[in-house]
Formats: C-alpha cells, structure tokens, sequence
DNA sequence: GCTATAATTTCGATATGCCTAAATTCTATA
DNA sequence: TATAGAATTTAGGCATATCGAAATTATAGC
C-alpha cells in the first residue's frame, strides 16, 4: 500500500496520541498536525473507508491493526533516521527531529534495514525513544517526569522529548541525556526550581525543562508501595 | 522557495532534457515525467508565472537562471544520495538511483552539505555523472557512446545510464564501471556486437548495452581532425 | 503556397487535502 | 433533566496536479 505523506502524518500522530491518551479526539489530532478540526474529520473518514481507523462519530479515532502497523513502520522510519543522523553524521541531536520529519517519507522498507543493520539493530533513537523493530515491537521504556521526583531520590535519564530544539541543546550543555544518571538534591518550594546533581556537576533545572526529562526512578518499586 | 516535489521533478527533468537538446518540447517532458502532454502545459504555465522557465507556446520550454539554480540543487541532492548509499550504506549501484529519486525531495542544504563533506565532496555520482557544487558549478564530462568507438580504438568509461537497475547489474558483472579502461577489439558487422577488453579479460557487448556506456577514447583528438 | 499530420494547447473533469462558516451532537452543570 | 458551551461534523469552496477529448497551431512534403 502506497500512502501519501499527509496520511502517514496521520497515521504517526494517531499512533503516538492513542498510546498515551486511548482513543483520539478529532480536536487533539488537529492541533497537533497544525490543521483544522473539519479537515481532520473529513481525511479521518477516508482513513477508516482504507481501513486504517475505527473512526466513532464525535467519539474519536484510533488505529486498526493494520492502521498500527502501518504507523509503526513511519516511526521506525524516523527513529531510524535520527538516530542515523546524529551517529553516522553527527547531526546535532536537536536538529535530528526535524530532517527525520522530512526524511520518515523516503524510506524504503529495504533502506531501513540497511540503516537499523549498520546501526546494529538500535532499540532507541539520540532522545530515548524506543524505535519499533520491523515486524512492529515495541519496548515499552516508560519513565516520570524529572520533576516528580521527591529530593533526595535519584534515577536514570530515559527519554527527553525531541520537539523543542532550543530545549535540547541546552540539555545537551548540560549533559543531560538518555542513560545519564541524576539525584535530585532538593526541590525549592513553591513549585520551585530543583538542584540536580549530574556526574560530578551540581546544576539548577526550572520546573519546565525538568519537565521535558523522563527518568527511571531508582526507588520505583517503594514509590509504587506507598501509593 | 519552498517547491512541491512535482515542481521539482519538473525542475530537474527539463534541466538534464534541455543540456542535451536545447529547448524543451512539451512532449518530451511528458514522456519523460510519464504523465500527459495536456498536463506538462498547465505546469509550464504555472512555472512560467513562478519565474522559474521562459515558455514560448508551441515552442517549448527552457529554464531561467533562477529555475536552473534550483535544478541544479535538486540534481546534487539526487547525486550526493546515489553516491552516499553506495559508498556509505553499501547499497548496490543499480538500486540507488530509484532511491535518491524519492530522498532527493527530503534534504536540507545543510544536510546536502554535510553529505558533500564527509563524502570529501565529490564531483561524480556512482554512475559518473557530475555533481553540481553548492552554487551550481557543473563539471561537464561529456563522452561518447562506446559503440561509436571503431575496432581498435580504446577508451576510458566516463558515465553509464543509471535508469535501467538490471543493465546497470550486468554491466557491475563485467566490470564495467566509471574510471575503467576499455579497448574495442573488433565489430562484428552489420551493427553487430562489439569485442571489447576490460582489464585481462575480453567481453562481448551487444549494441544496446554499448550504447549506455559514455567512454573518453583516447584518440579524441585525431577523431576531431579527421572530422 | 496548400494541406495533412503531428505537436501543443484549451476545456471540462476528477482526486486529494486543505479552509471557513454553519449545523449538529455531546456533556457538564445547574 | 434541561440547557449552555464545547467538540465535532457538514456544507460549500479553493489550490494543486492530474486526465481525456476537442480545438488550435506548426511544419513538412507536395
Ligand atoms: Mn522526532
Ligand atoms: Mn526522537
Ligand atoms: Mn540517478
Ligand atoms: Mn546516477
């Protein structure tokens, strides 16, 4: 099957949307895709006449089996690509995600082995995102915001988002990326800024940033007993 | 400017059209672009209002300065990929034509430049073709098609059609590739095939296939005055 | 020069994807 | 349970890029 850009788009972003918030409201896909709410609702009926989408009138859409595996395939493809841009061509990690959008349209099934092959079979793209295998696993990496966790805890960085460059960039100053480890000192009150302490440097993230930064809790399995 | 990939197409296809023959018929883009004579008009008109080609009516197209800058971009974009996946991703030369056909709509200048760079910016595609420099210098490397090589006469390979992957196959078989020497041995008569040796070993070539490898014979010069 | 044929353009349609404005449906709160 | 406001869809349009059929223009041979 041979999809235009436009549905793929689609395709990515219904994925990604449903995986966090079960089905997708017409509404949330249209902001995200930086279109109109009725545009969104005539390209989602012609989804679900290709079979792509269950879509339920005012009830939202969300991938059918074949809709899924067709959007896994588009995010391999840009997660391959990041992570190929910032390896092989040192690509700054912030300037990934917007050639990968681009580049995500151009990847023959073929060329994406070739490239998770001489990447070695990844299982995450530069920012920690899990990059789905070809027959369409996907690892669940998980993780709590940054600024979730109590002072005094600590945990590893497993994924940032890649959407805001300028976020990314400074993160990168910082040496904050995805397998780091990081100990939150304390927190200012008030929805304060925290004091993190990152290999031997002790540095101070406001709420926002701390915000973008996924970690594995090193006391996960106590946080879980007490709630 | 931000193009659609049909007008690039265009773009790129009128300009490797017209260096060979001058002015563009509307035919010829047609066939070329496989689409109908009716629909080349229309897009010439549109292009024509862009500024980007001069269309005299019922006498063809060719480019502006403006719209031959842009071609030339996309046809480096074309090249630096074809040489990219063969040399860095090992793909095989006769797939990456049909690849770079797609990638060329999805690079940026800068990430054209940085492919340039770590390819130690060539000047040649895997097929010999000349890759326009950042601000649209072409080399021009000419040659003539080894069947016009008369017995005897020997050559060096310059460039090889790239549109037909199982011709480009048999040829990769032989050894026939850009920069090897090759000598017509003897033609058979009646547009009969040629004897051609390549290194220690001697092929036979029929026509068709001679016809697509480009060769600088090594007796230019005395052809030219006997002419 | 005239005319048949080929090349090219014009005309009217179609498919895709998008928009705005208006109508509909849902839902939360009173 | 009625209803105001939010979410969503419907209706009518527009731009792009394509097509087939008909009309026009160019040109080569007489
Ligand atoms: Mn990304
Ligand atoms: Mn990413
Ligand atoms: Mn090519
Ligand atoms: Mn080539």
């Amino acid at each position: 099957m041979e999809l235009s850009p436009q549905i793929e788009d689609y395709l990515k972003n219904i994925y990604q949307l449903q995986t966090r918030y079960g089905r997708v409201p017409t509404t949330a896909l249209a902001e995200r895709l930086a279109i109109t709410a009725a545009s969104v609702t005539g390209m989602v009926r012609k989804l679900a006449g290709l079979g792509l989408v269950d879509h339920e009138p005012y009830h939202g859409v969300r991938l059918t089996a074949s809709g899924e595996s067709l959007a896994l395939q588009i995010v391999r493809a840009h997660r391959l690509w990041e992570l190929y841009l910032v390896q092989a061509l040192e690509v700054p990690w912030d300037q990934a995600h917007v050639e990968a959008e681009q580049l995500e349209h151009a990847l023959s099934q073929g060329l994406a082995d070739r490239l998770a092959e001489v990447l070695g079979h990844p299982t995450a793209d530069p920012h920690g995102h899990p990059i789905p295998s070809r027959n369409g696993d996907v690892a669940r990496r998980g993780g709590v915001p940054l600024d979730h966790l109590p002072a005094g805890e600590a945990g590893v960085v497993v994924q940032i988002r890649d959407d805001t460059p300028e976020l990314l960039r400074y993160l990168g100053k910082l040496g904050i990326y995805p397998g780091e480890h990081v100990a939150v000192l304390d927190v200012a009150p008030f929805e304060g800024p925290l004091r993190v302490q990152i290999g031997d440097r002790t540095e101070v993230l406001g709420r926002r940033v701390a915000g973008h930064v996924m970690v594995h809790s090193e006391a996960t399995l106590h946080e879980r007993q007490r709630v």
